[in-house]
DNA sequence: CACAATTGCGCAATCGATTGCATGAATAAT
DNA sequence: ATTATTCATGCAATCGATTGCGCAATTGTG
């Protein structure tokens, strides 16, 4: 804030004679002022360069026209297209939007939330940690009633607006679409099992495996975090098998990517050897080589999608909840396509 | 906001037959407090689940408690890792990030701006449009003596804090590092002349061609947006011309992409007949191939150093202005090392 | 034991905008 | 001309937390 303080509707106020309340009506362009005078207010404003002071308006209303945004790092590139896609909503319905970042970290996360609540968000969009925790400090949120909206990383046991892609369909996709290729000894890695959108994508792949009449080997399934590090261990690990695979649905990009120049350095052609897919659709699986197979998650529009609900939620308390669930899009590209290449 | 209204330093004051004014000093561990009543305070607070209310808070102490940061787009790599940056920095100091983008339009710009002034932001962080304007806008910061600091893409004639990367020096590297290279005749791919880091980036590139005695060719300079489709339109151009260039300094990483599959479609093959570099050092340039040589510039830590230097300057106002220059790192990847590969 | 210093807490104003109710003036209706 | 409406505006309370000042009770000093 500064020193001089700014001018106030009591300085319009006196400066024209007249009460605050008329001015504050006037620059609401209430009716009930006449035009004579708002038209007077108005123009005192302006060249005082009076700006009116949020705080104080939401103090009084009791709202603070913002929304929070929490997501586990902000520098990912689905993560920042929610975001991106968030901000222009709320922007265009007159909301500011509140930012955090959890790292994947349990306690930062309860900080950050208890922040946003302090800060009496009008509502709370929000992508959890990975590090699984107790949820206590989201469910606040629904006993207040105040609007929560879960993005891509949902919670099963609270009961509100929800917004995924298809997660099931993608890793169903992905892994039919390795089968279609030819490769017969298809292996999974699968990220933490506690957030429902790694178990969707495995789900999808056990199904397409099971649809094909392939049996279910638990050993091709590697959990890990799928971070590039993890990518490079677990492929390590699935060679090292008896019956190593010939091909990885990976539980993102990254892994896909790490996993593939780690195959490639070990002389294994791709995908004539060993097909790979990936999950995402992050901008580099589409100008790597070979390009990346992968599953296209539409971030921005989820981001859109997210603010909507949270409008609507916001204006319309007590409606019911849903969850709004996004296609999915199968990129095939070259580390699979073996066989109209 | 919600129905049942949450609880206030009143209710609890109501609750334990004490004032008000008691609970606010117990619950900031106000030594004249005695310390049976604030942990009766405390207690019951807990018990009650209370949480301040910021916005009332921030009203009477004149500040928010809040930094604005606005890019042109939060979702590209290099914002989102300076956001990334601030937040952390920020949240560690016990402040709340609001953010926006201007999407490069100048309105929506000016749109902001005036809504993070509105909201009484302690401090605006911003990285401007490219959209020329008179950055009216924010002369207001200046003149309320509102913390402003320009990061990246900065106001010449604004005096304030501003944080830049090395852009001369980078510019002037890769363009050594292509004449070392070999490479005989140089294009440059200019972004907007408005913006000082496209200035700065095109004039390192001038220097070091002066400096090895290389005579500069204005013909060979294209000034663009810096889209992918300016990119390819622009290599277009330039291999059109009778006396076609040899090695492209791109403006960034996008328009090396583009111009690189552009020329390799036509089956150039890069680095052995055409050295290119981008600038910025996105995350794809790394993993494409070639891969393309480039220069880093540290968004996370200017996001730190942003923070820092907004936090700086609320704590200590009237403190002289300073211009942070981070150093740029030259990365040499496959697209230009036509000697030691 | 009398007076001073310290301790613990409450009163009431304040931050700036909003709004239900009241008031006085202007206009309309009878 | 007199009462009923409508119109334009003001008063004062409110949102929730903070804080300067003051007062009373307790403790300390000589």
């Amino acid at each position: 804030m500064h020193k001089k303080s700014e001018p106030t509707i009591h300085d319009i106020a006196r400066e024209l004679k007249i009460s605050a309340s008329t001015v504050s009506r006037a620059l609401q362009n209430n009716p009930r002022i006449s035009l004579k005078t708002r038209e007077r207010i108005i123009s005192l404003a302006d060249s005082m360069g009076y700006r009116p002071n949020i705080m104080a308006s939401n103090l009084r209303n009791k709202r603070s026209n913002t929304i929070g945004i929490v997501v586990p790092l902000i520098n990912r590139y689905f993560f920042s297209a929610v975001i991106s896609g968030v901000e222009e909503v709320a922007f265009k319905a007159g909301y500011t939007v509140m930012i955090s970042q959890s790292n994947d970290l349990a306690n930062k996360e309860i900080s950050i939330v208890h922040s946003m609540f302090a800060n009496r968000v009008d509502g709370l969009i929000i992508s959890i940690a990975m590090q699984p925790t107790n949820y206590e400090h989201l469910k606040i949120f629904r006993k207040k009633n105040i609007p929560l909206v879960f993005f891509d990383r949902t919670v099963a046991e609270i009961d509100t607006n929800k917004i995924v892609v298809d997660d099931f369909m993608g890793g169903f996709r992905v892994t039919q679409h390795l089968i279609e290729q030819g490769y017969k000894r298809i292996g999974h890695m699968a990220g933490p099992q506690n957030l429902q959108t790694y178990l969707h994508r495995k789900n999808g792949y056990i199904e397409a495996l099971s649809k094909n009449g392939i049996s279910y080997d638990e050993s091709l399934v590697v959990n890990n975090s799928l971070t590039s590090e993890d990518g490079v261990n677990a492929v390590q690990y699935l060679m090292s098998l008896p019956k190593p695979p010939d091909a990885i649905f990976c539980g993102n990009d990254t892994t896909a990517l790490s996993s593939m120049i780690y195959l490639r350095d070990k002389g294994i052609r791709i995908p004539e050897d060993f097909g790979i897919v990936g999950f995402s659709n992050e901008p580099f699986s589409k100008v790597v080589s070979p390009s990346i197979s992968t599953i296209a998650q539409p971030g921005f529009l989820m981001g859109q999608k997210a603010a909507e609900l949270i409008l609507n939620q916001i204006a319309n308390k007590g409606k019911p909840f849903q969850t709004l669930v996004l296609p999915t899009e199968l990129i095939i590209r070259e580390s699979s396509n073996r066989k109209n290449s």
